[in-house]
DNA sequence: ACCTTTCCTATCGATTCGATAGTAATTAAA
DNA sequence: TTTAATTACTATCGAATCGATAGGAAAGGT
């Protein structure tokens, strides 16, 4: 009892991250069907279609209805981070209540903890927004290269 | 549907931290009711009863059974950081499986994502382990102080 | 003996999580 | 104008997790 999984990402994030970073690879092209994206990712396309509209009403893409239909990022690569992605489908990320918003708790005053908490948010935010999804491309692409030359 | 609550710390993690920041501004006395501490940090004592265990067993504070019991810290405050605390509370700080294991993931080899997951996990690890619960006590002493003042 | 405290296990109800199902709306093409 | 393809939406499902409570067993001081 206790200790199950702890400090995980949520699937959600994963998958979402991993959706944008797919569709960051056909920038500039036709919309991309979410057929295709899950086929490629490897993930259920009902399970995406939901995760999906958190990054639409979030602004990070843009879809069209009906046959040739499909998403597309609704910016440039460069212009959208993973904390862009993590905060429409996570929220804002704040690890607790009294950080954003001191009167949620009546200890702010004189509680210890809370600083670090703020802290530790703010890390996690820098660091999430100092990769853009053409960081992830590149990383890709870099992957790929690798797996041709360990082919030979 | 959807987001509810995203990205919280759980209230084990936030209770822990506060009971072992309790402990360290009575380091070297006396051990602590778990009682007093419950009525100090206003929380329910049957639920610190749980946490505790976790703390125990990860050899961060000693317990004493008994009239008279009570729990000490292990360690010097200054030896003990946050980051050992949620470990011992959560379990290993590691955002995504594949990170530490990298055969629980299929998509290891090509997949970019994996990579932020693996920075991201160190930079919160590194600022948990940067403060100590001596830097707690001497915050909660800061603010006493300051309420004191702002109380003139 | 008696009281106090920690220790342990077993729950409870509510919420969240990952996932599935079914249907409506929209669009392109035949 | 029909048909096929695709996104949009809502409503679940079962399992897991979460915060919390309950009740007694074990240990130790008086
Ligand atoms: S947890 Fe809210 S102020 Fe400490
Ligand atoms: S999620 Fe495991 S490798 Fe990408």
């Amino acid at each position: 009892m206790f200790k199950e999984q702890g400090m995980k990402l949520s699937t959600r994030s994963r998958y979402g991250v991993r959706m944008m970073s797919d569709l960051a690879d056909h920038y500039d092209l036709v919309p991309i069907f979410l057929k295709d994206i899950a086929k490629r990712e490897d993930v259920s396309e009902k399970y995406l279609s939901l995760i999906v509209i958190s990054l639409r009403s979030a602004g990070l893409i843009n879809s069209t209805r009906g046959a040739h239909g499909g998403y597309k990022l609704a910016r440039r690569p460069e212009e959208i981070t993973v904390k862009d992605i993590l905060e429409a489908l996570e929220g804002d990320i704040c690890l607790v209540d009294c950080v954003s918003n001191p009167e949620s708790c009546s200890r702010v005053s004189i509680c210890p903890t809370r600083d670090i908490w703020g802290i530790l948010g703010r890390k996690i935010g820098e660091t999430l927004s100092s990769v853009t999804l053409a960081d992830l491309a590149s990383t890709r692409r870099k992957k790929a290269e690798n797996n041709i030359r360990s082919n030979i």
